[in-house]
DNA sequence: ATGGTAGACCTTCTA
């Protein structure tokens, strides 16, 4: 089973390159981020004439997650579940049921950019959310993929031009401490796991010819429990759909479990 | 050192 993140900064704006890849990849589970539309703007019938099962978790202008599979999606949980409240949609979670049921989360984790502002504390309080929802998820022992724009750059490795990024609140050590504390509650890193070479990026800015001068970073992540790490197969990054027509400035992330 | 691009949407914010 194929299931791939993607953040295609706009639904609307890219349907035509989105259901290309849709097509031409064609995954088991796909999670959206930055679909930047309410839930009833959501193209879920050019979705469905594919024979996707859509859940979406919208909002007006930004932000926006969706999980589109083609089995169907139980459970559907929409935001982190934890009373807090948030007024951004970041958040989409659901089990797949077949074959072999599989916990799937789709997550759009704050910039924090500036990180003067207030926006930072809110990245991290966001990533401490997330970390105390993974624990108890992990406590039920299944096979659970948490998938995503984490908008976390882990390791200098992960950036062509690492010295670009410090202080960035993509790469600020704070970032990158409670990065690691979610993924030391057990969680293993898909790409990682699978030998993924470094210099491989999962997103190139639109602006200074960031694409061209391969300036890129890898902040897009599939964090699994062990039960999904023992199934997982093997990982692939699209760059190429970067020099399409009309790209996203992310690219699709894709992982294979052997379910 | 600065500005560069893209999308939503109405004027500036977010990334």
């Amino acid at each position: 089973m194929r299931i791939a993140t993607w953040n295609v900064n706009s639904v609307n704006a890219r349907l035509e390159t989105v259901l290309r890849w849709f097509e031409e990849a064609k995954p088991d589970v796909a999670c959206l981020q930055e679909i930047k539309c309410v839930d009833e703007k959501f193209p879920a019938e050019a979705f469905e004439r594919l024979g996707y099962n859509v859940a979406v978790h919208g909002q007006k202008s930004y932000n926006g997650v969706a999980m589109l599979s083609k089995h169907p999606i139980e459970d559907i949980r929409r935001g982190l579940p934890d009373g807090e409240g948030d007024d951004h949609a970041r958040y989409i979670e659901g089990i797949i049921g077949a074959p072999t049921p599989v916990r799937v989360a789709s997550i759009y984790l704050p910039n924090g950019n500036p990180v003067d502002s207030d926006k930072y504390p809110y990245k991290l309080r966001w990533i401490d959310r997330l970390s105390n929802h993974a624990r108890e998820l992990l406590a039920l022992e299944e096979p659970l993929v948490l998938t995503g724009d984490y908008n976390v750059i882990p390791e200098e490795r992960d950036a062509e031009f690492p010295k670009n990024w410090e202080g960035d609140a993509l790469f600020r050590p704070q970032t990158r401490e409670a990065f690691r504390a979610l993924k030391y509650l057990g969680l293993t890193d898909a790409f990682l796991e699978a030998d993924g070479a470094p210099g491989a990026y999962t997103f190139w800015d639109y602006q200074a010819g960031a694409w061209q001068r391969n300036n890129g970073i890898r902040i897009d992540h599939a964090l699994l429990s062990p039960q999904a790490a023992d199934l997982l197969t093997g990982v692939s990054i699209h760059r190429d759909v970067r020099s399409w027509e009309k790209p996203s400035d992310h690219v699709p992330f894709v992982i294979e479990l052997d379910l």
